[in-house]
DNA sequence: TGAATTACCTAACAAATGTTAGGTAGGCAA
DNA sequence: TTGCCTACCTAACATTTGTTAGGTAATTCA
């Protein structure tokens, strides 16, 4: 590596802290998956040295999973207040492209937590993933409530299973991830097509926008 | 680790060679990621030890590109094969169908290699990348020839990007090697719905299966 | 028979890893 | 002033990493 990319991430305080570390792992994790990822590299983009982050965490585990805790809580939260934010009478097209819009932006813009988790969550260690799980369920029974609502209404088919739609709709959306590149179109426009042809289907008879 | 995962792959003859340490990299780089594995990993993997990769091999990254090219390859062979098994008067929703039965197969059933691909492709060293790009972009092109065929033909909607569809269809495939067990449905069963959602879409008012 | 080749092994190397012990400068309270 | 606390630093540790050099047993070929 002829890392120039890692200067100090920090400049307003000299106080580098949790909070700092935690945000230079969250983008070098996002970047090179957890295993490509050393303590010494992190401590780099933070600007401190390797050995003052045991100051603030105990391991490198540990701060594996706070990131990927905060990672999840922030799309949950995203997505809820999307969703909030419409009339109780809005439709179920409405709703899904709502919550589809905030998870994208989550993972695309303010993003570097929600990245790093859908990044690394497979790479971790199992007793870390088993510590975000908790987080995971409740951000996917959420959607899964909000799934069976619409379905309940009458605005969803209902001859396929809530779950798989779930996991249909996350992949489809997590996966962005490897290919999106904000300067080329933005985050709303990719989320019109993807709610577009998750409700409408690609088959040129059914309807378009 | 408490490594008792990784016995001997090898029974049949007494070689392991080049192949048995391929086999045995791409099932290890599929679990536990690129950085994740080691070539002491590998070699107890295939049956060997460590310095013996060597005789086959010039390096981890020389292993890991003949993998990812792997990978790639037994995809599009897979969907070839499903897409011209197909009479040329099939409709455009069989041949999507076909396509993307095609590619969960090569993934979730045969798919050492190409699930490994999927999953440590973002992880790996730039020149390893670039080494893989050739052989992703040819398949990219396959698919793109095949969508906008369909496209002409008016099976597929004419409003939305080629490259954007082929992008969605493959991110939502691909995401499946995180959650699919194979012990709880089959590969066939998940491609009906992911095809019939993807050409319907999820409203209630459009046709059902 | 003997020479060459193949497919492995052993043992070591420098570098990088997560982690720990002990030190230090600055701020705050008494 | 003294003493404590915070937030860092330095230097080292044991282990693991990719890789290399040199050796060996079995097979193939002349």
């Amino acid at each position: 590596m002829t890392d120039r990319a890692a200067e100090s991430v920090n400049s307003e305080k000299s106080e580098v802290g949790r909070q700092g570390i935690l945000n230079a792992a969250a983008l070098l994790f996002r970047q090179h998956g957890y295993s490509g990822v050393s303590l010494r590299a992190v401590a780099q983009g933070a600007g401190i040295k390797a050995g003052s982050i045991y100051y603030h965490f105990a391991s490198k585990d540990e701060i594996v999973t706070e990131i990927l805790n905060a990672g999840i809580l922030a799309v949950h939260t995203e997505v809820i207040a999307a969703v909030d934010a419409l009339p109780d009478t809005a439709p179920a097209a409405t709703v899904i492209h709502a919550a589809l819009r905030g998870h994208l932006r989550s993972l695309l813009e303010h993003g570097d937590y929600t990245s790093a988790n859908v990044r690394i969550f497979g790479q971790v260690p199992e007793a870390v993933r088993d510590a975000n799980l908790s987080a995971r369920r409740s951000y996917e029974t959420y959607l899964d409530g909000l799934l069976s609502a619409l379905q309940a209404e009458g605005g969803l088919r209902g001859d396929i299973q809530i779950s798989r739609i779930r996991l249909m709709l996350i992949g489809a959306l997590n996966a962005t991830l490897e290919w999106f590149d904000p300067a080329k179109g933005g985050v709303d426009a990719l989320a019109d097509d993807y709610a577009d042809i998750l409700l409408n289907g690609l088959l040129a008879q059914n309807g378009a926008r």
